[in-house]
DNA sequence: TTGACTAATGTAATAACATCACATATCGAG
DNA sequence: CTCGATATGTGATGTTATTACATTAGTCAA
């Protein structure tokens, strides 16, 4: 079970960040945010970003160099799922969704295979639907 | 079918580079080893890369910024399949393979979302067979 | 209270990854 | 040969991430 955790200061500025953006953003589009807050160096805006990774508070977006508040967050403890990500290239939303039949297909491969999986990364990029119609 | 792509000598160099290594290679490490070859700026790599990536021959590891040569060449324009990749944290070794069933429902999902997808990535890391035991 | 320990923060410098802008060269079609 | 397309050379710049070290703030036992 996910404790809420106490943020400290630049971990909670982060996150609100974070939480207000409409997409995903990278470190440094943070920082420039928060530089009325008092945020002078990239290292403040990497070292919230790594708690909040380490909570589940933040999935990191490897195909982008960005950064995304969870969309689920209650769920994240239940379900051991991977976490899939549809980014849209037009406009910046992501959608995030969990699917057991993956999870459990790469679960296969690595117990084949002896692999001991530490983290998965699936990112699906392409143009959302209302960007696709439009 | 791929017909065999004309390369050009930067490609060339680039492709017999990668194709030489144990792993995944960072576009400044094929740089470096080239220099010996007159290579001298990082653009001469990653113009080499753009078109090997084009071609299938070479693949983008997005979660460590490097890349890999192909290790089924033959097979990528028969199969549309997504591809995965397992990557050794402790070794640098790849292992590339293709599963239908996460082709699938990965399609079903952008399908029922009205979702485009243009590139999707999927990549396992952790810890290999050999390097477990060890 | 003090001292000692730990977590969090501040800051500068540097490393690592990638692209832009512009000049030059190479090669085949007409 | 001349033109256009493709490939290459080169320096500067832009973007992302980490290292190293100094300082501050909370915690707790003596
Ligand atoms: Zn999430
Ligand atoms: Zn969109
Ligand atoms: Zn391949
Ligand atoms: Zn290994």
């Amino acid at each position: 079970m996910t404790t809420a955790h106490e943020l400290t200061k630049n971990q909670t500025l982060v996150f609100n960040t974070l939480s207000r953006a409409e997409g995903p953003l990278s470190a440094y589009t943070i920082l420039d945010q928060l530089r009325g807050d008092g945020f002078r160096a990239p290292l403040q805006v990497y070292r919230a970003l790594e708690k909040l990774l380490d909570y589940g508070m933040v999935h990191r977006l490897e195909s982008i160099n960005a950064f995304v508040a969870c969309a689920h967050p209650h769920n994240h403890s239940h379900n051991h799922g991977m976490i899939a990500f549809a980014i849209c290239e037009k406009c910046g939303q992501v959608s995030e969704f969990s699917d057991d039949i993956i999870t459990q297909r790469v679960r296969e491969w690595t117990t084949q295979n002896g692999f001991k999986q530490t983290k998965t990364t699936i990112e699906i990029r392409g143009v959302c639907a209302a960007c696709g119609t439009a």
